[in-house]
DNA sequence: TCAATATTAAATACTAATTATAATTTTTTG
DNA sequence: CAAAAAATTATAATTAGTATTTAATATTGA
């Protein structure tokens, strides 16, 4: 070893090649040099390998004998990974990728509370109410308010039971978070209780279809926030 | 070393620990003996760990200093991983994961048709011919119907030039494949291009409505003969 | 000269032994 | 008895060296 300075743990390493990735340091098809990349890092080849293999799992990279290790085309990134999803929002200069998700929350969303509806245990309903109630009680406090909103809409995919859709919610917590970063203190902030009210009776009713429809109304609710905030930045 | 024979390449390792994980040999907060894993498969530590590395960056396990390296909860995989929904459903002897993948199918196809009609490029629409033309040809082959059918699905995604659903494609093949698996042979094996023409044509006429409808058809009917097909084996 | 084959070179994959680090448990001590 | 310190333990990282794969090149035979 050459130094004894306190290096990186964990997946500092991966988290490293991941913006570097997503910066246009690396374009698609670039090669990496994996012996100047381990110098630079100051780690091992090892550590390196494993953390190049992390990438690979997630399609980001990928490193074949003799032809060398180098970056993927996106079309093959996992981007239902959510770390990849974090990594990408993170580096984001592309508002794109935020309204591709509210669109996919538009998809996924209205049809996880009709089956929700139709579905849901005891429970799940008793967290759902959990969550409405943190939500009242979080008024004034954003942090607060974004972790409740985050619950309720996770808990409601959970009360699909379907394993895929339960975990599409990191794709919509990202979605969501993102819009509340953006949104957050614009002069809208209404209550937003109600909303999520009108979700929530629908599925204790057992009414997909009000359920579906109310879910509905609330994305595009969240949309239209989003638009209005993007504008006003502009 | 030990001994010459050829040894396991690539992601050979991965798979077998995936398919440990899934059979019942290690269930969930199993903790996992590196060194003994070692001994027995007859690798590297190092081998091992960048294998262990690659289920990490999956959710499948979580290895943390002096813990262990143990099993990670079913909800904590990365479902949307098309890795880890192959290996599920090779060592599925659950058919709730297929009905499970078909109720997102039927969440997510007819949507993507919709979004489809309205934002088609020529290309795409060019690609979705053609892959109903190698329907068509295909007649009587059931490996290059299975193949066209495919093609048909992800391209209708690709269509939607949302990268997320574009992704979603994987989850939708491995459904489609595996109801196919089922179904093969079965005295059903009606024509399937008017079906998917109608999907076409509504997206070549910008229709989303009948897009989205024509889609939900084909989705219903993919699952009644699913079911069908199911029945007929118990 | 052309093509099939053998050699070389370059890059990743793997091995093994050792050291570092962090979390837990036990022991010491006020 | 409680808090701090030390020992333990298991994973993480390092290092140096070997093996394997494959692209490119040189060789050889027709």
């Amino acid at each position: 070893m050459t130094e004894h300075r306190p290096r990186g743990l964990h997946g500092q390493t991966v988290e490293t090649l991941a913006s570097r990735i997503l910066s246009d340091e690396w374009g698609e098809g670039a090669v990496l040099d994996l012996t100047a990349l381990r110098e630079e890092l100051d780690i091992s080849l090892t550590a390196l390998r494993e953390a190049l293999k992390v990438l690979a799992a997630k399609g980001m990279i990928d490193a074949r004998q003799k032809r060398g290790t180098f970056v993927q085309p996106r079309e093959a990134w996992n981007m239902l990974d959510a770390d990849v999803m974090r990594w990408q929002t993170a580096a984001a200069d592309d508002p794109g990728l935020l309204d591709e998700l509210t669109e996919v929350r538009a998809v996924v969303e209205p049809a996880a509370a009709r089956i929700a509806a139709g579905r849901a245990s005891e429970q799940d309903v008793e967290s759902l109410r959990e969550a409405l109630a943190d939500m009242a009680a979080a008024a004034g406090d954003p942090e607060a308010s974004v972790q409740a909103d985050l619950a309720f809409h996770r808990r409601l995919m959970a009360a699909t039971h379907n394993n895929f859709l339960v975990r599409m919610e990191r794709i919509i917590a990202i979605g969501l978070a993102e819009r509340d970063k953006l949104v957050h203190g614009a002069p809208t902030a209404e209550d937003p209780v109600p909303s999520h009210r009108k979700v929530f009776d629908a599925v204790v009713a057992g009414d997909p279809a009000a359920a579906e429809q109310a879910m509905a109304a609330l994305v595009t609710k969240s949309h239209d926030d989003l638009e209005r905030a993007q504008r006003a930045r502009s």
